[in-house]
RNA sequence: GGCCUCGUGGCGGAGUGGUGACGCAGCGGAUUGCAAAUCCGCGUACUCCGGUUCAAUUCCGGACGAGGCCUCCA
């Protein structure tokens, strides 16, 4: 364990308190998260979820040690969404043959959005078509320990099985019925089973089992991939905060029932969720936005944005708070990032420790916010007395936090670096001879090709040196 | 209807039973040939109503407001 590590603590929504983080085994800190399911292009709300976890890990792997995290993120690529795409997509083709198109070309798209994100890749990334067999055994011990029972074609789980049913959400099955919207179906023992298991049609994708050629259902695909990866127990299990009821609750019932244990993984982490400019983000709003979107049109604010500017802007906001998204938010996203690169660019992160200050926040509950205060703190302390340890500190610390130092300040492809350095030397020479009409021109000229000058003092000489930057 | 969050200044966003974090924007100043950048300093807030207390933005109760879940939405 790297020294000087403060305590973690982290928010269990299964108690809703702040709980000291003890990992079961400090060798193999265990991290299950939620990925997305690819029948489309993520969106922004995907993306925080991939940010917050993303930073989780990193924290996990500085204090624990790399090789000591093992982080998984599913890939639900069998889900009726997925069939329904495909087949509207690729309506001449065989099923099967189309749903591999789609979730192939979605699944690809999600690694290249978060990776823009900043997000390390998880160390394995299951996909629920992979795991079939898992979610198989794991049906037939449900229904051999009486929890899951056959009825019309399905297998079903029986929540009046579990005593414990309902505790990570706070509510019982009583509840739910007074909303008086939940199936009621006459195979249902209860109308709150669920299934674990359904049956396929000749033309819907399905596989040989006990119960016929069929599918699994909604939530037995994470029991069964998270067993496989990180054990009965493991340390952490998270997702967006949509995700507690139903689903959460029921893989909690799977896999305690299959197992015959007390609980399934020891600390729940949600994320919050995010309205897009003050309502809540969805397509008849039309304020629906993907990823790829904002990294790629204008369709957001009448720009594109740098993928680590929305992974700022979305830290900016403690993960469990809502966040209203909008473009005065990624500016201001934007401005602090550039702040910050000015102060570490061209220092090495290698070699240097992430800020203790910055790291003490992160290990209570993943405060960035407060972090981010930290990171202000050195940045303006490295730009007062030019400080070489504060700017490597910051570099280091910017990197593990999964920004760069430089990338908001790197130099445009269609910028002429040569003859931008010369026309500052021709403006300097200028200079030289009190020439300030000539200075004055030169530096409107640049102005105008976005090329803004700011000019400084050499603190041991006193001589003038100019700094360039691309402004929008 | 049930369950769960939350309500801080122009904006974002911490935090605390008693000296008003921090950032952006704004204002003043230093510096500068002029700018920009940088540095120094300043201002404005705790949804409302009760209660507890010597003292509440902070604790308790209520109201109002916002958001989420109650079907496969991060």
């Amino acid at each position: 364990m790297t020294s000087g590590i403060p305590q973690l603590s982290l928010y269990n929504t299964l108690t809703r308190k702040k709980e000291a983080f003890v990992p079961i085994d400090a060798g193999n800190v265990r991290v299950y998260a939620c990925g997305p399911t690819v029948y489309d292009f993520a969106h922004i709300g995907n993306g925080r979820m991939a940010i917050v976890f993303d930073l989780l890990f990193r924290l996990l792997r500085q204090v624990y040690g790399a090789d000591h995290v093992t982080y998984v993120r599913n890939i639900t690529d069998v889900d009726d969404k997925i069939n329904a795409r495909a087949a509207r997509d690729f309506p001449g083709l065989d099923l099967n043959e189309a749903i591999r198109k789609v979730t192939e070309k979605t699944a690809a798209q999600y690694q290249s959005d978060v990776t823009a994100l900043g997000c390390l890749e998880p160390t394995v990334q299951p996909r629920a078509t992979d795991n079939i067999e898992g979610m198989q055994s794991l049906i037939t011990a449900l229904i051999s320990r009486s929890h899951a029972y056959e009825a019309n074609g399905e297998v079903l789980f029986e929540v009046g099985s579990m005593p414990d049913y309902g505790k990570l959400s706070g509510r019982n099955p009583e509840d739910n019925l007074a909303g008086a919207r939940v199936a009621v179906d006459a195979h249902k023992k209860n109308p709150a089973d669920f299934v674990l298991w359904k049956q396929s049609s000749a033309d819907e994708p399905g596989w040989d089992s006990p119960w016929g050629r069929g599918r699994p259902g909604w939530h037995i695909e994470c029991s069964a991939m998270s067993e496989r990866y990180l054990g009965q127990l493991f340390d952490i299990h998270g997702g967006g905060l949509d995700l507690i009821f139903p689903h959460h609750e029921n893989e909690i019932a799977q896999s305690r029932c299959a197992h015959g244990t007390h609980a399934m993984a020891n600390v729940w982490m949600h994320n919050g969720f995010l309205q897009v400019e003050g309502e809540k983000m969805s397509k008849s709003v039309g304020n629906f936005f993907t990823i790829a979107q904002l990294l790629e049109t204008e369709d957001f604010g009448g720009r594109k944005w740098a993928g680590e500017v929305l992974r700022l802007a979305m830290l900016m906001t403690h993960y469990r708070e809502p966040i209203d998204f909008t473009v005065r938010r990624l500016e201001e996203a934007e401005g602090k990032l550039r702040s910050w690169q000015q102060a570490a660019v061209g220092y090495s992160d290698a070699d240097h420790e992430p800020d203790a200050s910055v790291m003490a926040e992160l290990a209570d509950d993943l405060s960035f916010h407060r972090a981010s205060v930290a990171l202000d703190v050195i940045a303006r302390k490295a730009g007062r007395d030019g400080g070489e340890q504060a700017r490597n500190c910051l570099a280091a610390t910017l990197a593990f936090l999964g920004f760069s130092s430089d990338s908001l300040l790197a130099v445009d492809d269609s910028a002429d670096t040569a003859g931008i350095h010369a026309a500052i030397a021709e403006r300097l020479a200028a200079f030289a001879n009190k020439d300030f009409a000539t200075a004055d021109r030169i530096r409107a000229e640049l102005a105008e090709q976005g090329i803004a000058l700011m000019d400084s003092k050499d603190p041991q000489t006193g001589e003038r040196r100019t700094k360039w930057e691309i402004k929008r």
